[in-house]
RNA sequence: GCGCCCAUAGCUCAGCUGGAUAGAGCAACGGAUUUCUAAUCCGUAGGUCGGGGGUUCGAAUCCCUCUGGGCGUACCA
């Protein structure tokens, strides 16, 4: 047990007499903010007393006195307005630093109830390559499947791919169409992803072709509006005012969309090939659509070809989660549940839930504009339906009671309703979570995308950030010189190759965890890679120096825990890192609670630093005394698994050596 | 129009179930190197937590309001 959980354990002792509800109570039991206050903060004793209408200091008093924590920790002070300080014994925190030591959980308790998560995550489309915006629910959904792995649930991660809907439509009028064959002999998902493009921008193009006098009219409409209001309008009207701005907006929001219409239309026009293919194909969008509906039809051969192309689009995919280190125990699509929808509409319709307006099927939920709409007036399903079907298969098949979707925030409304519609469904039992997170944005504060507008590719992406990584490790292994100053560089290439793709992909990885993830965040490879400050390579190479030390002392690590030696205090670093060791447990807690692993992130980061204070201070190997030393030895080894495990955990690797 | 979210140091961001002088990293400035890997460490400076009101012993955190931004708004997922 962590020193935290024990000090609540210990204070609800103490607060259940006190009050029938001690939880949020024991709650306000944290580490301190400050050093100077301790270890730890009881921050109970203000609103208890409020509550009880007495004064909060002699309460904080009488809660010390009836405190029973004397074996871990120093008599606990009240201080200021009511707080109460803790500071543990150094005698309790050598005898749990040692039991961690032979820990090879490291502390971290398995889960009590462990429970049955299925975790829903990267979710890409089959259509197209993967691109920056799987980025995010990849990573982040990844390092939850992990720790909450780690913690001893079951856990199930289930990439839900999309593999069944318009745009596979579009793959299919583009193959039949538009093949360029030989591409497609030499490289069969290459020519796919072709084709989808090609056949998105052709329907754009025409739909941007029928759009353009629309927005013109509006144009010329508002800006005759907006002339009036400006003409009209009397000064020190605050009302006028504001609707002056709005008309204001308005105009260049259309004007914005007539320039992105335009530039859609110029893009096909000045192309003679595209122009050509555009007019050969008017009908391109509504022909596609026709597609996908025949394969959802079971028409023979689209069927054929649904089945040719998918597991070569999920190859080529699994070569960037290989890359990634990503793993799923299902890949479920959403052509999975497809023979499950009607039934699903069929009995949401029957007990009442789903009624029919405007020829579609929708719930309505009380509290919300919008419906949840479950088939569309064509007949055709939506991802509604998927959600919902996927629900049931999730609580039957898999009985699952906690159901995590890592998407997009922006989804947030729909996800609202389905769990809302779970609920009235009869799943009301279950625990739905909307892991949401921000976007992805490049350094003009806009969704990241490439010079020319297109959505940056994620291969790419990675190969920009290894490449960069191996120009880092090239500069620092060739600056390493021995004492006369004569170079000593010690990886060959192959090991700087690996390195560079451990430091790359790290980088990208820890970038996009040490975020708040409800923010959005802005992509920027120079500070990701940065050798200096909070990234990952700042915790790979702490990893890296502890393993120097075993390496040059020919230290076994194993044989060096299995030992009489023990980890003692000589100097306050020692403590301090100690301490944060110990609140590793403290750190995946949060991660789960509030499905953050930024959390985590925080805590490596401490982790390394305490670290790296402590390396500075304290040698090891040059330490005269034994005992010292090998304490430090262990201190170091424990060090190095806490952040080897932690960066794992969140799906980023270490080297021995950098 | 309706709804959701955001605004914290020069920059990028933590902190938000209310708690002590608001924290990191970068950049700036000053120090540490006969190195167990300086891809490091130590220190200094930098903030009316967008504005205003309210609740409270106490507000970056909760409520109201204003301003500025982002996103979503029934048949794409």
């Amino acid at each position: 047990m962590n020193a935290l959980s024990e000090l609540r354990s210990r204070f609800e002792k103490v607060l259940s007499e006190l009050t029938s509800d001690p939880a949020p109570f024991v709650g306000m039991i944290k580490p301190t903010q400050d050093a100077t206050f301790g270890d730890f903060q009881a921050n109970c004793a203000m609103p208890l007393a409020k509550q009880r209408g007495t004064n909060p200091r002699s309460l904080a008093a009488e809660i010390v006195s009836k405190l029973a924590v004397s074996d871990l920790c120093h008599p606990p002070e009240v201080a200021g307005p009511g707080f109460i300080n803790i500071r543990l014994k150094e005698d309790w925190l050598t005898e749990r630093i040692n039991a961690v030591v032979a820990d090879p959980r490291l502390g971290v308790e398995l889960a009590a109830k462990p429970k049955r998560v299925v975790i829903d995550y990267s979710a890409p489309n089959v259509a197209k390559p993967m691109h920056v915006g799987h980025l995010r629910s990849t990573v982040l959904g990844n390092a939850l499947y992990r720790v909450f792995k780690f913690c001893g649930h079951q856990v199930v991660g289930d990439n839900h791919i999309g593999d069944w809907g318009t745009q596979f439509g579009m793959i299919l009028f583009g193959y039949k169409n538009l093949l360029d064959a030989a591409a497609f002999q030499s490289n069969a998902v290459g020519e796919l992803a072709r084709l989808y493009r090609l056949v998105s921008q052709l329907s754009t193009y025409h739909d941007s072709k029928a759009e353009l006098p629309i927005a013109e009219t509006r144009r010329s409409q508002l800006e005759t509006e907006l002339k009036a209001a400006e003409a009209t309008k009397a000064p020190n009207d605050k009302q006028a005012e504001k609707a002056l701005k709005k008309l204001r907006t308005d105009v260049a929001e259309i004007l914005d969309q007539i320039k992105t219409l335009n530039k859609q239309i110029e893009t096909v026009e000045s192309s003679q090939v595209l122009k050509a293919l555009a007019d050969a194909h008017p009908q391109i969008a509504e022909l596609a659509r026709l597609e996908t509906a025949k394969l959802h039809a079971r028409d023979e051969e689209n069927t054929r070809l649904w089945n040719q192309f998918v597991p070569q689009c999920l190859a080529a995919i699994q070569g960037i989660y290989d890359r990634l280190d990503i793993q799923f125990d299902m890949t479920h699509g959403e052509s999975y549940y497809n023979p499950l929808l009607a039934i699903v509409v069929e009995e949401m319709q029957k007990n009442g839930l789903a009624v029919e307006s405007d020829k579609a099927i929708c719930v309505f939920i009380p509290g919300n504009a919008a419906p949840f709409l479950i088939r569309k007036s064509d007949g055709a399903f939506t991802y509604a339906t998927t959600d919902l079907a996927t629900i049931r298969y999730r609580v039957k098949e898999l009985n699952a009671d906690t159901m995590i979707y890592v998407v997009d925030t922006r989804q947030s409304e729909h996800f609202r309703l389905l769990f809302e519609t779970a609920r009235l469904w009869g799943y009301g039992d279950r625990q739905f979570v909307h892991v949401n997170f921000g976007t992805i944005l490049g350094k003009d504060n806009k969704p990241y995308k490439t010079r020319s507008g297109d959505t940056v590719g994620l291969e790419s992406l990675l190969d920009a950030a290894v490449a960069k990584a191996r120009q880092i490790v090239n500069e620092n292994d060739d600056r390493k010189k021995d004492d006369a100053g004569n170079p000593t560089p010690e990886l060959d290439d192959a090991t700087r190759a690996v390195v560079a793709e451990t430091v790359g992909i790290g980088a990208i990885k820890y970038a996009d965890l040490r975020h708040n993830r409800e923010s959005d965040y802005v992509y920027d490879e120079d500070k990701m890679l940065a050798t200096t400050g909070d990234t990952a390579t700042y915790m790979q190479y702490a990893y890296a120096r502890v393993c120097g030390i075993f390496r040059k002392g020919s230290i076994n690590r194993e044989t060096l825990r299995q030992g009489a030696g023990q980890i003692r205090f000589t100097h306050p670093s020692e403590r301090a890192l100690s301490l944060q060791l110990l609140r590793f447990s403290e750190a995946l807690d949060g991660v789960l609670s509030e499905f953050r692993p930024n959390i985590l992130t925080d805590y490596l980061f401490a982790t390394a630093n305490s670290f790296s204070t402590f390396y500075q201070e304290c040698s090891v190997l040059k330490e005269p005394d034994e005992a010292t030393r090998t304490s430090r030895l262990l201190l170091c080894d424990l060090t190095a698994r806490v952040i080897a495990v932690g960066l794992d955990l969140l799906g980023i690797k270490t080297c021995e050596q950098m």
